[in-house]
DNA sequence: CTATTAAGGTCAAAGAAAGTCAAAATAATC
DNA sequence: GATTATTTTGACTTTCTTTGACCTTAATAG
């Protein structure tokens, strides 16, 4: 039962347990572990999801990283249901504006970030369309998501 | 971190923290950093970009400088140069992110808006579409007017 | 006026990360 | 035991950084 896969895993966990959150070095992590530095990538792949509450940002180059964050926020938050559970592979464009004003009547976000999403949101419109909801629903997605990550919530006070 | 150019990067930042402005010598910078002279050149043409709002003045020969300046701007104009004249028909995620960083130094737009604006500038780049850059300039600039039509700035904190 | 010296500029190659993808190897399931 | 799903690996790609060899420009000493 020992997949590789479960202890980087459980390895990254740890790391993450005080902060909620951790840097670290693909290739190094993978030297650690004897493995080939892809497993990285299969493991953040398959178990650090923004569906299990995870999100990740790197950078290449010389100075590279990997940085992985712990979302605490429960199920119950509309941005995360929203992100991972209703935004499927297409999105039609008045869906994506009903999402939009349920946000808003939320107070989720507040008047100007609805006109941001809004504005990104009918932008995608004009190219030929079979392509254009896919990129509608990634990029939709995509927003919400740096939302749910942000620290500080949309109220000025 | 860690990274000889975020170093350089800093190091130039605080030289210019009072008065907005800094001349260096490029030989003499190297030599404090132990790096080859060109090595200053790209963390100029990497992080003080005109995008990014500084202005580089230099001279060659005996007597030689190099003159960094930021640039100061109103909101509303930055926003308005923006969306009018520097996007064109085609916008390199390169510079769109330039741009956001300096909406963000000068307090024109707000963190959160800053990762939307991202989300949705990235989101323009996967497919191979060759008008990828066209959906993302006309996007951006469609934001961006979004912003100087609103009436309230964007207050944080 | 010319030669020398003292700057800074350019560009391409090498180096240092991380990403992708699909084939091979295991493990699970029926 | 055969089929399907998951893991593991490795070759190749992309992105960002660092260096070095060579080029251009300006000041100044003869």
């Amino acid at each position: 039962m020992s997949v590789l896969s479960n202890s980087i895993e459980q390895f990254i966990k740890e790391l993450m347990e005080q902060s909620g959150e951790v840097s670290l070095q693909r290739n190094e992590l993978a030297q650690h572990f004897a493995c080939a530095p892809s497993q990285i990538n299969y493991v953040l792949a398959t178990r650090f999801t923004l569906d299990q509450g995870y999100v990740i940002v790197s950078k290449r180059g010389g100075g590279g990283y990997i940085h992985v964050r712990r979302l605490e926020c429960d199920g119950e938050n509309l941005l995360y249901e929203y992100a991972c559970n209703q935004i499927g592979g297409q999105l039609p464009k008045s869906k994506a504006h009903a999402m939009i004003e349920r946000l808003k009547g939320e107070n989720i976000i507040n008047e100007r970030e609805g006109n941001l999403l809004r504005a990104a949101v009918d932008a995608c419109a004009m190219p030929m369309e079979t392509q254009g909801e896919g990129l509608r629903a990634r990029m939709l997605r995509d927003m919400l998501t740096t939302l749910i990550t942000a620290i500080d919530p949309c109220e000025e006070e």
